[in-house]
DNA sequence: CACACTTCTTCCGCTGAGCAGAAGGAACTT
DNA sequence: AAGTTCCTTCTGCTCAGCGGAAGAAGTGTG
């Protein structure tokens, strides 16, 4: 019967969002009671937004659970990066494939990470960890230097700032990371050797929308020693045909 | 200097779906004052659920504008539209774009229109509306008809009864319809030429799952002439594919 | 069948988060 | 320089939202 004091400081956009976040790659059905402990919120003010955003058809209930809504998936599919620029990049994914036979990769910076949007896995034995959709560190992949050598200042100075060795070869002094980053701004492409995974090595070149960096594009091999030009030439060509049709 | 008395009846909830809402596939980039309009929201109101949501990432500044932020998207993919389908689906997606360079579909019933759930998008010499997530109807294209075919007599009945031409090639007589759609039902394949846009022909098959059509397969090509048995050979093949694992 | 246990739903009085009009800027256009 | 359109900030009032608690409904165990 007693009334209560709302907790401060709260906004309902934030704990909307909460809610939907509480929905994830490995929790894509969840029950009231998980939602509210994952959105850290009391179980009544959960019940009730959730019931909101069912009324919505933001989230749908199977069963006893609860599941994201076809509302939020129409709106989502808006998200204008991914969409256009993955169309446009479809076809050339697959030109470089074809010619390289190398795991191609499709990626943008998100935050202070790089975001796998499109991976063709090559036939060859290299050992790749990126996943459509996985998130992994800038400072040791080909794509991630490319995005951060064209990331804002502040994005680059927090990555610096934290640089852990993923194999025996990543860079984790700031001072020469940062001369290689001015090197592929200088010369349009990166080269990594084993510095994310062992036995395997990358190129990746930026793609550009009107002179805007949106996104890198780049192959693992398992060595690049042999034909490091020809791979390079061949994504730049794929990259401006890319950045074209954006 | 004036405070002010809220609209009673409101819930936040409501109004930040309004204002996700405004975005859709005519209008995925908003000025703010145009989100307000489309919200139907004051335009301090507005500001203020922009800026939050922009502050989680569930929008993002375009210049002056707005678009869906990544929050949404990685949120909405989880949303179990037909998803055991498109998991089923993907891979032979993929290998009918190799073996065909064709824009490759994967499409469902909605009502009474198509739903596309997946695409791939090949050369862009070939104009094609279909957009994941997008609605056409079904009497005027290569997946449309497969499931117009094996829809239920009153759907049927509703669409045969309203045939819009989209060009000149559209079919707009039920009668020459309803036998087409008898020849799609024998064939087990449907076979269109332009009759939903001008230039891009297609062809489709029906997916089963234990005997019941769940979905369409099909290809979209400038011209059906050269090889149409192979596509519709390697369509049928992944759609036999995809149906085991349902 | 009773008992414990977990999960969901409803209730209700208090209060601060949200509201919206207005005014002040900023950026363009005429 | 005057008009137009769009964005941002300020402010006091007030009702939408809050959350503890109690009740209901389902689930498991001896």
């Amino acid at each position: 019967m007693a009334g209560n004091t709302r907790t401060p400081g709260a906004t309902v956009t934030a704990r909307v969002l909460a809610v939907l976040s509480a929905f994830d790659k490995d929790h894509p059905q969840l029950a009231l009671s998980s939602i509210a402990r994952r959105a850290d919120l009391p179980l009544s003010t959960t019940h009730r937004l959730v019931a909101e955003l069912v009324s919505h058809r933001a989230l749908a209930m199977v069963g006893r659970e609860y599941v994201v809504g076809r509302r939020i998936w129409d709106i989502g599919l808006l998200a204008p990066v991914q969409e256009t620029l993955r169309d446009a990049a479809s076809p050339f994914l697959h030109d470089i494939y074809a010619a390289t036979l190398a795991t191609v990769q499709l990626a943008v910076r998100d935050g202070d990470s790089v975001l796998y949007l499109e991976r063709l896995a090559g036939r060859a034995s290299v050992p790749v960890v990126s996943k459509v959709g996985s998130r992994l560190p800038m400072y040791a992949t080909g794509v991630g230097k490319v995005l951060l050598a064209h990331a804002p200042d502040d994005v680059r100075r927090r990555v610096l700032a934290d640089l852990v060795p993923m194999t025996p070869f990543t860079v984790t002094d700031p001072q020469l990371l940062e001369e290689q980053l001015a090197g592929v701004r200088r010369e349009g492409f990166s080269a990594t050797a084993q510095e994310m995974t062992l036995g395997a090595c990358s190129a990746a070149v930026p793609i550009r929308q009107r002179n805007t960096i949106v996104a890198a594009l780049g192959v693992v091999v398992p060595s690049l020693e042999d034909d490091r030009g020809r791979l390079i030439a061949a994504l730049q060509v794929a990259a401006r045909g890319i950045g074209r049709q954006l």
